[in-house]
RNA sequence: GUGGGUGUGGCGGAAUGGUAGACGCACCGGACUUAAAAUCCGUUGGGACAUAGUCCUGUGGGGGUUCGAGUCCCCCCACCCGCACCA
């Protein structure tokens, strides 16, 4: 054996050898409720879909979280750091429908698949916590809680109308909708009116858009975006007599947010679906036909069309109820049925869509806002829609904007014409699916008692496996008997809710489940109360709005219900980027795979056959373009730890990172070299800590010490990528100080054994080979405490200072740190003389320690 | 359209208002080797000149504040993301 064999890391040996001495030594259980006084942190990254394979999304999001909770471990806290499977979803049926496989089994194989490869990647997990959405166990305590919600009021049952697929007889979710097709079937989609269930999350906007504010350590857009999803506005409704009434309608409510403005009115636009559109319609075939116009360019040329705004005018007329002038009554495409009443007063001369409308339909532009009272422009084109002064506006001439809204809200309700309100664009959560792989609802169906709970000694209610997925809809609806149940309530038969519910549903609790897996109950106050909230969640951006508005929501009413005890459920969010590589097509455009590809100085040719290779843009990692880089593969060429560190080293983590051979080989080289440098070192004669250092040894001292403060630093602000380059100065520092002194024999041990630890979080099976080395008696580096830095030896006792004439620079000076001011002064003087003669020092600048700037003159 | 974000060498990026480009990748040069791989050492923002050195310039563009701006303020440009006719 060779001498480069020996000193080479073969980490295909020891990344296995580690994973099984952290289970054996249990480094990673978390208990229920513990008993010892070391304080709680619950790390939690998104939990995967289990479709077989992990991919790099996922090695990146869960090694960010492995770092943060080996190193809270060292820290010090009881770290909670469970990985469990969101597991319901349409592609077990997809499976199920072109390969005949049973959507459980082949759940459950993929789910076994990916715990292997998740296991390989050396995280640490508590594995004994593991459970997925689709086990009975916990789709039955979801059954509980969504029973209990009903009995709490937060549970509706009413229509809403779905995307139906006429040829699959099924319903359709919007992404499966493309050009106003089924995506499978091709044929034209339906909307139609189902009874549905809904959660009443309306009921919460108020609280999840303050809860807000308190979630100090989310990043700052997640929130905006769910604030502008829960969509508050203050406005007022005002109510709009007909001067006839039509069809028993006597009046049109509109909601708006200036109410300031009502004298300012030139038309009343309805949506195209608005009741009395309707009813226009039934005798105006112009009406009709607009009506129908509206409707079929919905979805489909909405691009194109969108900045057109057309109406059309029915010849009613309504009655400002601040002037008693009439107005024309328009439909119009660009009113929504579904935001505020499905009707707006139409203002032109502050709004830029009025104005526009106005302009097209040739209606009156009356001035009602101005910048000032003297200064009343001409409309043109532009509204004004900004702040101002109100004008020609009877009692509200004068004011400002501002104080026209609550003076003319209170006239309005003196007058009994209207009243402020407050309105909100989040819309209740319809949770009603009608797909076979998700959780039943716990429902039955009398038709003389009405929707019934299923009784709690009946639950869970289990998917029936018998199920044929041959004729097209839901196969729970042809199932023979599973149905067939009697009423609860009296008796007689009845029928089994055959829905299932959205799979938000069981993502929105399963961190509260994690604190208590195998409980009977769906949570334990205790263990609740204990780890929640989760103190890190990391995941991807793509779940800003809905995962997490919805599992705020949820939190909120588990804890209405008495589940758990806290409001908000993620007390500190990261949102990491995507991985993205080169993509590479042939000459005829189509895809090829990054292993077909060799890349060399004269550009991409293909491995196998030589032709040219055309390398296209940087995208994130997908299947159909083909650009994915296997981590199995990856994992297997040169070890989890090179994985780890790669994903870490290349970019901060909140932004896209590309994935580069060459980086991936850098991170390897790097595996081998600390391992190289650490042999050395533990080979090396051992020495006492010296009672004091010097010289180069003091040097090597200080910048370990300087590396514990900064990747301390780093750690704690997710600035991995610099916590790496921290660790690269420090590994290059203690193997260019070579020697054989005492002192400078403890810095290199100091150096190599304090790199370990701080590597540990990151690379842990190579921290452990090589802190085995360094320190043969101490155990395990993932139990070992974080390294503190040694403030003595934070201390500079020298510093490099700059010195600029006039802000530019001219010189350095070295000098004793915190030397007097007086002392630096002349010893820049001194290095910048020739740049300062012939010029007189107006000002003189001197920041201690950092920086001499003089000002000059001529 | 609107809200948010980003813009620094060939690339990814670093930089409490204080020496811009840490660290990595790539490239180039050297050492070791019969050779290659691996490893180690070194150079590398751009430009000019009298080339062991000196100077100029440089963080998307333009202004401003400051002794001093990648960093703070204002305007503009480009790209990315979210929501998109929200009354």
């Amino acid at each position: 054996m060779s001498d480069t064999e020996t000193t080479r890391y073969d980490f295909s040996q020891a990344e296995p050898h580690w994973q099984a001495q952290w289970e054996a030594a249990g480094c990673f259980v978390a208990l229920d409720v513990p008993t010892g006084d070391r304080p709680k942190y619950y790390v939690l990254e998104m939990f995967p879909y289990p479709s077989g394979k992990i991919h790099m999304g996922h090695v990146r999001n869960y090694t960010l979280g492995d770092v943060v909770a080996r190193y809270k471990r060292a820290q010090g806290f009881d770290v909670l750091h469970p990985m469990g499977w969101d597991a319901f979803g349409l592609p077990a049926e997809n499976a199920a429908r072109e390969n005949k496989a049973d959507p459980a089994d082949w759940t459950y194989a993929n789910i076994a698949n990916m715990r292997g490869e998740l296991k390989r990647m050396g995280f640490s997990l508590d594995w004994a916590r593991e459970f997925a959405t689709c086990d009975p166990e916990y789709y039955g305590q979801q059954q509980k809680i969504f029973l209990d919600f009903w009995q709490a009021g937060l549970v509706e049952r009413r229509a809403a109308s779905v995307n139906w697929d006429p040829v699959d007889m099924t319903v359709l979710a919007n992404e499966q909708v493309i050009d106003g097709r089924g995506w499978r079937s091709g044929a034209l989609v339906e909307k139609k009116k189902l009874s549905q269930w809904f959660l009443k999350i309306t009921d919460f906007a108020p609280e999840l858009l303050e809860g807000l504010d308190t979630l100090e350590r989310w990043p700052e857009r997640v929130k905006l975006m769910q604030e502008n999803w829960i969509g508050y506005s203050q406005g007022a409704e005002v109510i709009f007599p007909l001067a006839e009434a039509v069809a028993g309608l006597e009046s049109v409510t509109v909601y708006t947010t200036r109410p300031d403005t009502l004298f300012g009115m030139s038309f009343l636009a309805i949506a195209p679906e608005h009741p009395i559109a309707k009813a226009v319609a039934e005798q105006n075939a112009g009406a009709a036909g607009f009506i129908a116009e509206c409707a079929s360019q919905g979805t489909s040329e909405a691009a194109i069309e969108t900045a057109e705004k057309r109406g059309f005018a029915t010849g009613l007329e309504v009655v400002n109820p601040f002037n008693g002038v009439k107005y024309p009554v328009w439909i119009a495409n660009f009113v929504l049925m579904d935001y505020g009443t499905g009707a707006i007063f139409g203002c032109p001369c502050g709004d830029q869509r009025d104005l526009d409308f106005a302009r097209k339909y040739a209606l009156p532009v009356p001035v009602v806002v101005a910048p000032s009272v003297d200064d009343v422009p001409e409309i043109g084109v532009k509204a004004l829609d900004g702040d101002g002064v109100i004008v020609n506006s009877g009692f509200l001439s004068g004011l400002t904007t501002a104080e026209a809204k609550p003076a003319a809200i209170a006239e309005l309700e003196k007058i009994g014409a209207g009243k402020g309100v407050t309105n909100w664009r989040l819309r209740d959560w319809g949770i009603s699916r009608q797909r076979y792989w998700g959780c039943p609802i716990p429902v039955i169906h009398c038709d003389d008692c009405g929707p019934q709970a299923v009784p709690q000694d009946q639950l869970p209610v289990e998917l029936p496996k018998d199920v044929s997925f041959e004729t097209p809809g839901n196969p729970l609806d042809h199932h023979p008997t599973w149905s067939k149940v009697n009423c609860p309530g009296c008796g007689r038969p009845a029928r089994r809710e055959t829905d299932t519910f959205d799979t938000f549903i069981d993502s929105s609790w399963y961190f509260a489940r994690f604190c208590s897996p195998r409980a009977e109950s769906p949570t334990v106050l205790d263990a609740v109360k204990h780890w929640l909230p989760v103190d890190q969640y990391v995941g991807g951006i793509e779940h800003a709005i809905l995962h997490l508005l919805y599992a705020r929501f949820f939190t909120r009413a588990l804890e209405k219900t008495g589940h758990v005890t806290v409001k908000e459920p993620f007390a500190g969010l990261f949102t990491q980027g995507m991985v993205t590589h080169e993509s590479y097509k042939d000459e005829g455009g189509n895809w090829l795979y990054p292993e077909q590809v060799v890349k060399s100085a004269e550009g991409a040719t293909q491995r196998d056959t030589g032709l040219p290779v055309v390398v296209g843009r940087i995208e994130k990692m997908s299947k159909s373009k083909r650009n994915t880089v296997d981590p199995g593969a990856i994992v297997g060429k040169y070890g989890a730890d090179t994985a780890r560190w790669f994903v870490l080293s290349d970019n901060p983590p909140e932004r896209d990172v590309e994935w580069t051979e060459s980086g991936v080989q850098g991170a390897y080289r790097f595996v081998q070299r600390l391992y190289r440098l650490a042999l050395l070192v533990a080979g090396e004669r051992r020495v006492e800590q010296p009672v004091a250092v010097s010289g180069e040894a003091k040097k090597l001292r200080q910048l370990t010490h300087r590396t514990i403060a900064a990747v301390t630093e780093a750690m704690e602000t997710f600035a991995f990528n610099v916590a790496v380059a921290k660790l690269y100065e420090l590994t290059g520092a203690v193997s260019g100080a070579a020697g054989d002194t005492d002192e400078l024999l403890f810095a290199r041990f100091e150096g190599a054994e304090i790199a370990a630890r701080l590597v540990a979080p990151m690379m842990p099976h190579v921290a452990e080979e090589i802190f085995a080395r360094l320190r043969p008696d101490a155990g395990l580096v993932a139990v070992q405490p974080w390294p503190k830095a040694d403030p003595v030896l934070l201390v500079q006792d020298e510093v490099t200072i700059a010195v600029q004439v006039n802000g530019k620079l001219r010189g350095t000076i070295t000098v004793p740190a915190g030397q007097a001011a007086g002392l630096v002064l002349l010893a820049a003087e001194a290095v910048v003389a020739s740049v300062l003669a012939g010029q007189t020092i107006v000002k003189k600048i001197h920041v201690p320690d950092r920086i001499v700037n003089f000002v000059v003159k001529p």
